[in-house]
DNA sequence: AACCTCCAACTTGTAAGGCAAGTTGTCAAG
DNA sequence: CTTGACAACTTGCCTTACAAGTTGGAGGTT
C-alpha cells in the first residue's frame, strides 16, 4: 500500500488579492453590488478587508478585466453594466488563440442559430412575424447595398433570438455573431452572396409563419453553412493577396 | 452643419498597466509566448517596458484572472497551458450572474449535446465506440449506486465530446453540466432515474456506433428531456420539503 | 435668492523602496 | 557521487509619496 496516496496536497492558500477579487465578484454575482454601483474606495476597502491598498488595486484590475468593474481616475470605481458582450469579452481571445477552431465556432454557430431558429418558430408572435416579412422584403432590395444589408442582417438574427426568448443563448449566438464579423465584411462584398442570404431569409421566414419548427432549424441550418463556405472563401482570396502582396 | 459632428471623443489612454496586459497578451496570442513558458520577471519587465513594478504586478495578476499566467511565489510567471476550460471560466460566472431561468440553460443543454451526439457520431474512432459500449454496460450495474453512476455519467458526456471533437462546444456543455450537478445529485437518487439514463445512453451509443447522425441527435435529445423532468422533480420536492420546514 | 467661480478634499494612477517567504542552482563537505 | 547548506533570485505584501483627475461645497457675484 502506497502511504503517498494518504498524504492530502498541500493547502495552497490563494493569493491576498485573488481572495480579494474573490469576495468582490461574489457580491456582484449575488446582488449585493449592482450594476452601475459605486465600489468604496480603495482606501475604504483596504481598511475593511485589512489588507494594504496595492492588494486592493491588483484584485479591482483583475476585476477590471474581466469586464466586471471599471475605474475612472478621481471618480472611483463603478460595477459595469454587466451586459453579456462585455462579460463574454475574454471569449473572443481564445478564439483569437486557437484560430484553427473557425471550424468549430462554424459548427457551434449552426447547432445553436438552428436551436434558436426552431424556438423561434415554436413561439413568434403575430407582430414578430410581420416584421420578419418587412424584413426579408428589404432585404431583397439591399443586395447591391452591404452596409444596408448587414445592418438588416444584424436585426433579422437579433430578431429570431427575441422569439426564441432564450437569453443565454441568444448571448453566446451574438457573440459568435460579432466575432465572424469582421471576416463577413469581407465576404459581403462578393457578387451573389447577398443574394443568396436574402433567398435563405425568405426561407426561414416561411418555416416560422407556418410554425415549421423543422423546416426552420433546416433552413437556419443551410444559412449557416453558405455563410460558412462564402466567408471562408473570402478569407483565402485576402490571405492569398497578403501572401502575394509579401513577396 | 454641425461641427460637434468633426469632433473625434477624446483619446482616452488606457492605463498603463493595461497596455502592459494588452502587450503581454497579444505576445501569448501571436505565439511569442507559449504555453507553459517562462515570463521575465516583473524587475524585467519593468525595466524594459519603462514602468514601475506595481504596473506590471497588475498587468500580470489580471492576465492571471483571465486564466492566461499564473505566478508561483520564488519561481516565476509562467504562461497557462491555455486549454480551453481554463481560458473559458469566466463564462461559469456569466452563467451564475444571469441567472437565466434553469428552462433556458436545459433547452441550451439540449441543443448544444444533440450537436455533440450528431458530431460523435460523424467521427467517433472505433476505440471510442468500444468504450461507450462498456460505459453503457457499466451503467446498467450501477444504476443502485448513485455516486458511481454519476462519476460514469460524467465520463460518458466527456467522451462524447471528445467524439466530437469541438472544444469550444465541449467546454460550454461542461460549464451547463457542471452548473446542474448539485440538482443533478438530488434527483439521482431517487428511483428509477438512473435506470432511465442507463437506457438513454444504451440509445445513443447504438445510434453512434451506427453512425446514425439524426438518431444519436434524437436520442441525446430525449435523454436532456429526461434529465430536465426528473430534475425539475427533484427541484420541486427539495423546495416543499423547504417551506414545509420553514412553516 | 439664484447663479457662477474657484478651490479644497477625495479618488485613482504611478513610482520607489523595503522586507518576508518561497524556489532554484551552485558549491563544498561527506 | 550524493547530500547538505547557502546565496541569489523571484514573487507577495506593505508603506509612503506624489501626480492627475473628479466632485461638491464655500464664497462671491449678479
Amino acid at each position: 500500500m502506497n502511504s503517498l496516496a494518504a498524504l492530502s496536497p498541500v493547502e495552497q492558500q490563494k493569493s491576498a488579492s485573488q481572495r480579494v477579487g474573490d469576495q468582490l465578484r461574489d457580491l456582484i454575482a449575488s446582488g449585493n453590488l449592482r450594476a452601475g454601483e459605486r465600489i468604496p474606495s480603495e482606501n475604504e476597502l483596504a481598511r475593511a478587508l485589512q489588507v494594504s491598498r496595492p492588494v486592493v488595486r491588483e484584485a479591482l484590475r483583475g476585476l477590471s478585466m474581466l469586464g466586471l468593474v471599471e475605474s475612472r481616475q478621481g471618480g472611483g470605481c463603478f460595477v459595469t453594466d454587466l451586459t453579456a458582450d462585455r462579460l463574454l469579452q475574454p471569449l473572443s481571445f481564445f478564439l483569437q488563440l486557437h484560430d484553427h477552431s473557425l471550424e468549430e465556432l462554424f459548427r457551434a454557430r449552426a447547432l445553436i442559430d438552428r436551436g434558436l431558429a426552431e424556438d423561434a418558430a415554436r413561439n413568434a408572435s403575430r407582430e414578430q412575424i410581420e416584421q420578419f416579412k418587412t424584413m426579408v422584403g428589404l432585404g431583397f432590395d439591399l443586395v447591391d447595398d452591404p452596409v444596408g444589408f448587414r445592418v438588416m442582417d444584424a436585426k433579422f438574427h437579433a430578431l429570431i433570438s427575441e422569439a426564441a426568448d432564450n437569453s443565454f443563448l441568444t448571448s453566446v449566438s451574438q457573440s459568435l455573431y460579432s466575432l465572424a464579423m469582421d471576416s463577413r465584411r469581407r465576404a459581403s462584398e462578393m457578387k451573389g452572396v447577398l443574394q443568396q442570404s436574402a433567398r435563405d431569409h425568405e426561407a426561414i421566414m416561411a418555416a416560422i409563419s407556418k410554425r415549421d419548427v423543422e423546416a426552420a432549424g433546416e433552413a437556419m441550418n443551410k444559412h449557416v453553412e453558405h455563410i460558412r463556405q462564402t466567408t471562408l472563401m473570402a478569407e483565402q482570396l485576402a490571405s492569398q493577396s497578403e501572401t502575394s502582396y509579401a513577396s
